[in-house]
DNA sequence: GATAGAGTTATCATATATGATAACCACTTA
DNA sequence: TAAGTGGTTATCATATATGATAACTCTATC
């Protein structure tokens, strides 16, 4: 699995746990201390983001940060 | 938990499994091409990371990526 | 059709990760 | 003692993440 792919599945991840729980970006990005277009920019996997952005967006969306890594590689 | 003390946790789970396949940090770092002063780096927690650095580190280790991520939090 | 909410994209300045090199310490072994 | 292995730390140039702003589309609702 290429890099580029990698960061779309996460970003995917992501994007379908926030949905699952009914909160939009905006929010999300807000609970994170960012703004909603960085958070847009994660979702479509257009950053290669640090470990502690997925922290942030982890304790954002009160899962284990393991939980937002599933690639079924 | 603050972000100081996640980095580290992090490193510490890398360098536990690494050990635990009786693995190098020099090796381990060529594997994911790169140098060993930089393995050094992350282990110790001394940076904050990228996603795709964590990918190159859970192939050259043959496990997944969410299995780096084990904090207990 | 005007307003508002949700999301995307481009752009910018600034901070920092990355990759590399080199110097260093501790330990082992020839 | 010298050489090799494993790890750490400092430093540097370069690439890129970060955070912010603004402009835009689309959809729904008033």
């Amino acid at each position: 699995m290429n890099s580029e792919i990698i960061l779309i599945k996460i970003g995917a991840n992501i994007k379908a746990i926030r949905e699952a729980q009914g909160m939009s970006q905006q929010i999300l990005a807000a609970k994170c201390n960012f703004e909603k277009a960085n958070m847009s920019r994660i979702e479509a996997g257009r950053t290669n983001f640090t470990i502690l952005t997925l922290y942030k967006i982890s304790k954002a969306l009160n899962i284990p940060l393991a939980g937002l890594l599933e690639l079924d590689e």
